[in-house]
DNA sequence: GGGAGGATGCTAACGCTGTCAACATCCTGC
DNA sequence: GCAGGATGTTGACAGCGTTAGCATCCTCCC
C-alpha cells in the first residue's frame, strides 16, 4: 500500500475501513489506532488530522458496523414473500427484522459487538440529559428505525393491543439483542449450529407471544 | 496500606477485591492489574505470583460479579411474599428473579459488564466444542441454576406448556439480559428512573407472556 | 506566476499498560 | 538449622494513546 505523494487523499475513510477490518477480526478491542495507521502505510500521529481521539475512530467503525446492521435486517425483510394480510404481513416482518439481527450478529460477530460498544465511557465527562432519540447516538438509528415503524404497523392493524403497545419495540429488542448476547459472549457461545437455530426460533417465537397474544390451540 | 512483614499473606483475595473495586467504578476496561497492586501496596508483578495473567484476574472478578448478581436475585425472591398456588408462585419467582438481575445491572453497572465480559478474548486459542453447561464459564452458573429451577417449577406446575418448554430458560435470559444492555451501554441509557419502571415492568411482562399465554381479557 | 498559509503528513518523546527475567526475602519441612 | 519452594522486588521491554514540533504539499489570492 504505497502512495505515489505525499499526501494520502482519502485517509479518513481509509482508516476507518482499516479500523472495520480490525473489528471485523477481533471486537472493538481490537481496533488500535496504530495499527489501523501501520495497515494504511501512515504514521500513528497522522490519524490525529482526521480524529480527535482513539474513541472517534472507534465511533466510526460503530457507525459503519450499525450501518450493516441495517442492511442485514433489510436484507432479511426481503428474503420472504409478504403476506397479503396487513396484520400478519407485519409480524412476518417483525421476526425477518429479528432474524437479520441475529444473523448479523452470529456472522459478523467483531462488528455487531462493535457496533453495541461504549467507545469513551468515562471521556464525555458530563452526559447531558437527553431523548431516548438522542441517546441513541445516530449510529444506531437506522435499525431502530426500522423496528420502530413495524412495531408501528402491528398496532396499527390491531395485531399490538393498545394496552401493550407502550414499550413493545424495547421489549422486542431486548429479547433479540439478549440473545445475541448470549451467543456471542455469553453461556451460548459453543452452541452448534442447529442448536443456534432452535434457540433463535425460540426466542422470536417467544418475543411474537410477548406482543401478540397467541391464539388458542397448538401453535403451529 | 503499610503491611508489617515482607509477605502480604493473602494476596489473591487482596487483589481481586481491589480489582472489583476498580471494575465496579469503570467496567472490566478498568481493571488493570497494575493499578489493583498499586492500591495493595505491592509490586505489579507480586500479582503475577498468584495470577497467571490480566486475564485471569479480571476472571476471578468476574466471579465475585456473578456471585453478587446471585445474591441481588435471591434478595428480590425473599422480597416478596410467596404466593399458595404453586403456580402464580413460579410466576412470581420468575419475575422476581428478573427483577433482581435487572435491579443489579442498574445499581452495579461496572459489576454487571465485568461479570458479562470476555476475558482473554483471543487467548484461549482453541475453543473446544463444549456442553452449554461447561460453556456457561462457571461464574455465572448461580444465576442460571436459578432460573432453570424456577423454569422447571414453571413447567411442572403446567403454567409452561410442553410445546413451550424448549429454550424457555434462554428466552427469559435472553430478554431480561438484553434489556440490561439497552440500559446500560445501548439506546436506554439515559432514561429517567421512572421509565425504567416502566420499560422493566413491561419487559417482565412480555417475558410472561411469551411463557404464560395470558388468559383472555384486558391484563391487570 | 508566485508566494502565504492552511491542511496534512512525519519524527521524537512521554506516560501508561501487560509481561518477563533475575534477584531478594521469608517460611516450612526435614 | 538449613535447603528449597513460595512469595515479593527491581529493571527492562514492547506496544499503546497522545502531544509537541517540524516537514511537505496544495490552494487561493495578488
Amino acid at each position: 500500500m504505497t502512495r505515489p505523494s505525499y499526501h494520502h487523499g482519502d485517509l479518513a475513510n481509509a482508516l476507518t475501513a482499516a479500523a472495520t477490518q480490525l473489528a471485523r477480526d477481533g471486537g472493538p478491542d481490537a481496533v488500535v489506532l496504530r495499527e489501523a495507521a501501520r495497515k494504511v502505510g501512515v504514521s500513528a500521529t497522522a490519524a490525529y488530522r482526521h480524529f480527535a481521539s482513539h474513541g472517534e475512530l472507534i465511533h466510526a467503525v460503530k457507525h459503519v458496523a450499525a450501518d450493516r446492521l441495517a442492511e442485514r435486517m433489510k436484507i432479511e425483510l426481503a428474503r420472504t414473500q409478504p403476506l397479503p394480510d396487513p396484520g400478519p404481513e407485519a409480524v412476518r416482518r417483525l421476526r425477518a427484522l429479528g432474524n437479520g439481527y441475529l444473523r448479523f450478529a452470529v456472522d459478523e460477530p467483531g462488528l455487531f459487538r462493535t457496533a453495541f460498544c461504549n467507545p469513551a465511557a468515562a471521556q464525555v465527562a458530563t452526559v447531558e440529559i437527553m431523548s431516548v432519540e438522542h441517546a441513541l447516538d445516530m449510529a444506531l438509528v437506522d435499525p431502530f428505525r426500522m423496528l420502530m415503524e413495524t412495531v408501528e404497523e402491528l398496532a396499527r392493524t390491531g395485531m399490538l393491543a393498545p394496552e401493550r403497545r407502550p414499550w413493545a419495540e424495547i421489549f422486542a429488542w431486548s429479547a433479540v439483542h439478549g440473545l445475541a448476547m448470549l451467543l456471542l459472549d455469553g453461556p451460548l457461545q459453543a452452541c452448534s449450529p442447529d442448536e443456534r437455530e432452535q434457540v433463535i426460533a425460540r426466542v422470536l417465537d417467544g418475543v411474537a407471544d410477548g406482543l401478540v397474544p397467541p391464539s388458542p390451540g397448538p401453535r403451529a
